[in-house]
DNA sequence: CGTCTATTTGAATGTACTCAAAAGCGGTGG
DNA sequence: CCACCGCTTTTGAGTACATTCAAATAGACG
């Protein structure tokens, strides 16, 4: 479980044992159940968490009941509302389990410690919220480029693993289209093949 | 003009004094024209600009020949292909002057020098590129749920000196937009006021 | 003045949504 | 074992949002 975590880490920045030990000390295990609430809007969010089994997304519901997805977090993958728990102040966001699973969780306090007594921790998450980040702008450009269809397709093949353990309701509202038009290309793709 | 960039950095971090002048002496000021370009596609972006004067468009071109705009940078902004800066491998993007201005450039090797000599610089880019993130994040929840309307009225309003700086088209590419529908969103508006 | 670029407009078309209804598919309890 | 429940998916009709293409209009600048 530890494993999982410290093989993350050591992807992104080279930590000594040391470090690295008492990095990985400031993490509780958490298990949660399927449609558990980790976070929901005006919360603080309070954690962040490093996915070791299960399934996660993060969204966004607004006035009109319908809800946009930011990520899904699976084995390996980061999750928290980076805006809240950096600021500490109210979240916009919802987080939620689709299976049960298992995080290891640090709190905003003990990761203001780790930045403040090792430095390079500080560095690990500036290169890593790079990555994110540069994701992010690929996802942005796709968006703002790429038809439904095409943005569908692209999906299945880059995470194929993670598309086929989601609804079309969960997919759809991370691709930014309603679920019923995602049965209607799904349709317009098994009939072309 | 180092006095923007100082007021910027203590935004984000309480640098000493010698630690600011330090990283200061990293950037070198660099005037640019209108159209010219600081960056484009297929070659390794070797620099992290500071706006001081002027703006910039950050874009991708798609293989129909559209442009899609990830941000627009002005006076205190920053403007970089963050992924190709990071690891140094060809860039999918264009950085464009949409006016004469002025940027202070620090290179990727100086700015490695920086996070290694002077700690409290990767603090200062954790910060900036978490903020950075947070903001792109609330601009994927727009794009999934809201129309052109919406986003281009949300836009005029968040950011009204930059909207009039903005020919249609440009605004276009960054909404995700064709020119040609944000004039007729323009002239509903128009004709509703 | 002419040239170049930006904007507007309209018609036809394509993409995606809403609403409503039907069909499929596990479970769970009787 | 089957009937029923809740949830997901599919389907269709009608509508709304947005694009493409072509042409006309408007501005800016040397």
């Amino acid at each position: 479980m530890f494993d999982l975590l410290k093989k993350n880490i050591a992807k992104h920045t080279a930590l000594s044992d040391d470090e690295m030990e008492h990095f990985c000390r400031l993490f509780h295990p958490q298990t949660v159940k399927r449609k558990q609430l980790l976070l929901r809007e005006g919360d603080v969010c309070k954690f962040e968490g490093f996915v070791t089994s299960g399934l996660f997304r993060v969204y966004h519901l607004d006035s009109n009941g319908s809800e946009q997805t930011l990520y899904f977090a699976t084995e390996s993958w980061w999750v928290t509302d980076i805006d809240s728990f950096t600021t500490q102040r109210p979240s916009q966001l919802f987080i939620e389990s689709l299976q049960d699973g298992q995080l290891l969780m640090i709190s905003a306090q003990d990761k203001e410690y780790a930045y403040e007594h090792i430095p390079k921790i500080e560095k690990l998450f500036r290169v890593m919220t790079q990555k994110t980040h540069a994701a992010m702008q690929r996802r942005m450009i796709d968006m703002l480029s790429k038809t439904a269809d095409k943005r569908y397709q692209d999906f299945t093949e880059r995470y194929p693993e993670l598309a086929c353990r989601l609804t079309n309701l969960q997919l759809a509202a991370y691709l930014g289209i309603s679920h019923e038009f995602l049965s209607k290309i799904r349709k317009k793709i098994a009939r072309s093949t």
